[in-house]
DNA sequence: ACGCTATCAGACAGACCTGTCTAGGGCAAC
DNA sequence: GTTGCCCTAGACAGGTCTGTCTGATAGCGT
């Protein structure tokens, strides 16, 4: 019935090569605010305005975008904690205090809903890929602040480093709950007692 | 075709009222494992042994089923964090370390997989009932911690009770990735540490 | 013995989800 | 111009999910 040549608007191209970022991006806010498994492909596809053939072309499987957006949640992060330990100064103590910096800035964020990757671990079973992710990005972490804690000469750097992380994590996940920026402030406030306890300075 | 009377196995019942016990124990089991939404409606009815019709009258919803399996998670974690901390012995201040040994106790357990509300927070938008309840909770837990801290004598029971919860999330945000023991013992450890220089003592 | 209520078994509807496939349109290099 | 590539639109298949409904049965109190 349709003549061939009356076609509706002729498609609102996307630039070649250009659609598997705006997929990531696209996957990027979806997956973060509303879970990996609330988000669905085809939300996504839609809200990229991509077509679902050129979807899968870029990622066959759910699985793998959702491994490129923790890849680029492990980037934007990990830059935002060296940023910020960068900002306090050269002095390694004052950096492994500074790098809390980060975690008040990302909670002031709008839309802030803790840590990626600790949501991604509470949706996915131990021995998935993407847990696997999760545990990778969290002993990079952590291998960081043990060198920071090296260099800062602590008694005992790997004991530093673990209280550290562990109170980072949990400043993270109450952001979960609320995006309290005083989670934060007392998150950074603990670690500057725990940095000073573990060099040997009685505050 | 197949005559009324030979039917098969005549349904091995459930004693009347018990249904919703088994119910809510499943669904303890799956949601915890498995999240809130990979478990799904069938499989619990499914393991429960429970006709859906009988689970649809004790939960009308799914919601329904997962808040009464916060309200389950509460009152058992909040319990075991209450002996633990009395199991330290009198002292306030001894409490507020030996509440970390359920932390290590929950981990070393089988198939710890974190904390139950902040992997449902995780799984729920702001907002929810089931996010609120999980805010609810750890509201709850931090009010207990700071009066313990206030019994003490801590110089600011406010600012103690939030580092020790960030610790405590910490340590708990951990044990979704790997139920590492030794994020529990360092936990007691940082905690420890905390709790002296809180009341003002030189450790 | 009778009836009431809680339970069972499972079909069904309607939504949603992932992933495949067909058919065609624009753009650039040759 | 023609060829080849990357894109668009959207139907479709097969599965899973939640929630409703029907009809029959077991056990308990009376």
């Amino acid at each position: 019935m349709t003549p061939p040549a009356a076609k509706a608007t002729p498609a609102a191209r996307t630039p070649a090569g250009q659609a598997r970022d705006k997929i990531l991006a696209t996957a990027f806010r979806l997956f973060y605010a509303h879970g990996l498994r609330a988000a669905g492909i085809d939300t996504i596809i839609a809200e990229s305005g991509v077509a679902k053939a050129t979807f899968y072309k870029y990622f066959p499987a759910k699985d793998e975008l959702i491994l490129a957006y923790l890849e680029k949640v492990d980037g934007i992060w990990t830059g935002q904690l060296h940023a910020a330990a960068e900002a306090a100064g050269p002095d390694p103590a004052a950096r492994l205090v500074g790098l809390f910096d980060a975690l008040a800035s990302a909670c002031r964020r709008d839309g802030y809903r803790g840590c990626a990757f600790i949501n991604a671990a509470a949706e996915s079973v131990s021995g998935t890929r993407v847990h696997d992710r999760t545990v990778a990005h969290k002993e990079h972490i952590r291998a960081w602040i043990r060198d920071l804690a090296d260099q800062a000469g602590a008694q005992d750097p790997d004991r530093l480093a673990r209280s550290l992380t562990l109170v980072l994590d949990g400043g993270l996940a109450s952001g979960v709950l609320d995006a309290d920026p005083a989670a934060a402030t007392a998150a950074r406030d603990t670690a500057s007692q725990l940095v000073a306890a573990g060099l040997g300075r009685n505050p």
